[in-house]
RNA sequence: GCCCUCAUCGUCUAGCCUGGCCUAGGACGCCACCCUUUCAAGGUGGAGAUCAGGGGUUCGAAUCCCCUUGAGGGCACCA
C-alpha cells in the first residue's frame, strides 16, 4: 500500500444515537476519503463498559446507511485490520501500555478516585491548575500487587509541544499545563488517547479528522506516537455544532439524533448537502450540492474554523428543494409509501398507485418535509370530513348565501359534460358572476366543501382528482350543514 | 481558576493567506409587491453587518501586527 494512501476513519462510542453534529464528523471524513479515492474506516469505540449502550451500534450504522456514507472497513464489512472493535483488541493497547512502561515512558498509578478528587478539590480551592500531581510518578512504583492499577503516561515536565493543524494551523501548548494521564484504567480497558493512537497508528490513517473538542488533547497524542515510535496522522479539528442557544449541540437542545430527522420527513439528500454546508462552502454563492458534487469539490482547506448553529429553518427549505426536485414517478411512490404507512384504517391498502400519481403534482411544491404529506392529501382519501361547518361561509357572505351558492353550484355541475378542471372551471366562474358573489366567495365555499380545508390545491384540479361523485356528495352535505350555522 | 480555539447581516457563509475590484456578495428567515380562487411554489424589490472594540503598519485594512473584550471548547480510571 502506497505511504500516501488517504485513509480515515469515523470512530463513534456506542453510547447513544449519534446526533447530527457527530454524523457531520463522519460526512466530512467520507467526503474527504471518496474525494481523494482514499479509504473510509469505521471503528467502534466502546472502551467504556459503562457507558455502551445496547443498540447504538446499529444506530450508527443505520445513520451513515440512510446517508449513503458506505465504509470500506469496519463493522459487517471487515477488513485487513479486523476486528474494528476496540473491546475485541484489548490486548493491543495492554501491551502498547506495558512496553511504555518498560522503556520507562509510562508508569503504574495507586492513587484512589477518592484521593484523586479531594486533590482536584483543592487546587480548585487553591484557584491553581487542576491535574494529576503525578505522586506515583514521583514514588516511582511498579504494580506493587496492586490487582487492579491504572497506567499513566509521562508528559515532559517543560518545554512544548506544537503541532499543526491542518485547519487551524500551529497550535502550542506549554507541557506542563498537560498532565499524565491515564492510558490504561483500572478494569484493564484502554482510554481513547492510547486506543486511537494504538488503532491509527495499525490501520494505517493518514489524516484524523475529529471535532474541534479533541483539540486539547493532541499534545498527548503528539507525545504518545513519539514514546510509540510512530509517526502521527495529519490532524484536523472540525468547527464544533451548537444549538440556538449556541452551546455545543446535546441531548438536552431536543431533536439532534441523525435518524431523528428521518423519522420527521426529511430526505437523506436534503441533510447531506445542509450538514456539508455547515462548516464548508464551495464558493460565494453555490447552495443546492449533490453527494457528487461535495464529493467533486470537497477539500480541507475551504473548511471554517468557527462553530456552527444548526438552523433547522435552512434545513427545511433546503428539503423542501430536494422534494420539489424529486422526479414525479419518483416522489409519487414515496408519498404512496407514506401514505399506506400513515393515513387511517378505513381506507384501503394499498393505496392506488394511479390515484397517488395523479394527486402528486397538486401537492408537490406543498410540502417542506414528508410529514407533510398525510396532512395535505388525507381529504383525498377519506369518505366523511370533518370541518366546522361555519369554514363555509367566506367573508362578506352569509350562510344563507353560501347555502345558495352551494346549492346552485350542486345543480349545475350535476350535469356538466366531462369532468376536467378546465370545465369545472368554465362553469364555475360564470356562475359567481350569475349568483353576484365574487369568484373567491364562491370558491372558497366549494373548497372548504370538497377539501373540508380553506387552504387547498388548486380547487379545479382537485375536484377533478376527486371525480364527480364524491365533489357532489360533498357539496350537498355542506348545503345541509350550512343551515346549522346561525 | 488554568489551557486552547474562535470572532463578517438574527442564522449559515463569501471575501482574509496573495491589502485597493468591499459605499462587504450569496443563502435561510423576515417585510412589501407581482402572479393568483386559498395555501404553496415562482418572480421582483427591501430592511438587515460602522466586518466584536481599541491601537498601530500603510497612500490605502474586513484583510497585516499588538492589546482588550466576548463566546465556545477542554481541564475524568468519558469519548
Amino acid at each position: 500500500m502506497p505511504d500516501d494512501r488517504v485513509r480515515v476513519r469515523y470512530a463513534p462510542s456506542p453510547t447513544g444515537d449519534p446526533h447530527v453534529g457527530n454524523i457531520r464528523t463522519a460526512l466530512f471524513a467520507w467526503l474527504f476519503a471518496r474525494h481523494t479515492g482514499g479509504d473510509f474506516i469505521v471503528r467502534i469505540e466502546d472502551t467504556d463498559t459503562a457507558r455502551t449502550q445496547e443498540g447504538s451500534l446499529e444506530a450508527i450504522l443505520e445513520s451513515l446507511r440512510w446517508l449513503g456514507l458506505e465504509w470500506d472497513e469496519g463493522p459487517e464489512v471487515g477488513g485487513p485490520h479486523s476486528p474494528y472493535v476496540q473491546s475485541q483488541r484489548r490486548e493491543l493497547y495492554q501491551n502498547a501500555a506495558r512496553s511504555l512502561v518498560e522503556a520507562g515512558h509510562a508508569y503504574y498509578c495507586h492513587c484512589t478516585p477518592e484521593r484523586l478528587h479531594e486533590m482536584r478539590k483543592e487546587q480548585q480551592r487553591l484557584k491553581q491548575p487542576t491535574g494529576y500531581d503525578r505522586l506515583c510518578r514521583e514514588a516511582g512504583r511498579g504494580p506493587d500487587g496492586d490487582p487492579s492499577p491504572v497506567v499513566r503516561f509521562k508528559m515532559p515536565l517543560e518545554g512544548e509541544t506544537t503541532f499543526n493543524d491542518l485547519i487551524r494551523g500551529e497550535v502550542t501548548f506549554a507541557n506542563a499545563t498537560v498532565d499524565d494521564f491515564v492510558m490504561l484504567k483500572s478494569d484493564g480497558y484502554p482510554t481513547y488517547h492510547l486506543a486511537s493512537t494504538v488503532d491509527d497508528h495499525l490501520m494505517d490513517i493518514s489524516h484524523v479528522l475529529r471535532a474541534e473538542e479533541w483539540l486539547p488533547s493532541t499534545p498527548r497524542h503528539v507525545h504518545l506516537y513519539d514514546a510509540l515510535g510512530y509517526d502521527m496522522p495529519l490532524v484536523a479539528h472540525l468547527p464544533i455544532i451548537l444549538g440556538p442557544d449556541k452551546s455545543k449541540l446535546s441531548k438536552r437542545h431536543g431533536d439532534v439524533a441523525l435518524l431523528q430527522y428521518r423519522e420527521m420527513g426529511y430526505l437523506p439528500e436534503a441533510m447531506i448537502n445542509f450538514l456539508a454546508l455547515l462548516g464548508w462552502s464551495l464558493d460565494n454563492h453555490t447552495e443546492l450540492l449533490s453527494r457528487d458534487d461535495l464529493v467533486n469539490n470537497f477539500s480541507i482547506e475551504r473548511i471554517v474554523r468557527s462553530a456552527a448553529v444548526f438552523n433547522l429553518e435552512k434545513l427545511t427549505w433546503m428539503n423542501g428543494v430536494y422534494i420539489r426536485n424529486l422526479g414525479e414517478e419518483e416522489l409519487a411512490e414515496r408519498i404512496a409509501g407514506i401514505l399506506d404507512e400513515s393515513l387511517s384504517q378505513e381506507v384501503a391498502r394499498p393505496v392506488s398507485r394511479d390515484y397517488v400519481r395523479s394527486i402528486t403534482p397538486l401537492v408537490r411544491e406543498r410540502i417542506r418535509t414528508m410529514t407533510d404529506i398525510p396532512e395535505l392529501t388525507d381529504f383525498f382519501f377519506l369518505r366523511d370530513l370533518d370541518y366546522p361547518p361555519a369554514d363555509l361561509v367566506q367573508r362578506g357572505l352569509e350562510p344563507a348565501d353560501t347555502a345558495n351558492a352551494l346549492d346552485s353550484t350542486v345543480e349545475r355541475l350535476a350535469g356538466v359534460g366531462e369532468w376536467t378542471a378546465e370545465a369545472l372551471e368554465g362553469e364555475l366562474r360564470p356562475l359567481a358572476e350569475e349568483l353576484n358573489v365574487k369568484t373567491g366567495q364562491l370558491f372558497g365555499a366549494i373548497r372548504v366543501a370538497v377539501t373540508g380545508r380553506k387552504a387547498a390545491p388548486p380547487l379545479f384540479e382537485t375536484m377533478a382528482v376527486l371525480g364527480r361523485d364524491l365533489c357532489l356528495e360533498r357539496l350537498r352535505k355542506a348545503v345541509a350543514s350550512v343551515s346549522t350555522v346561525d
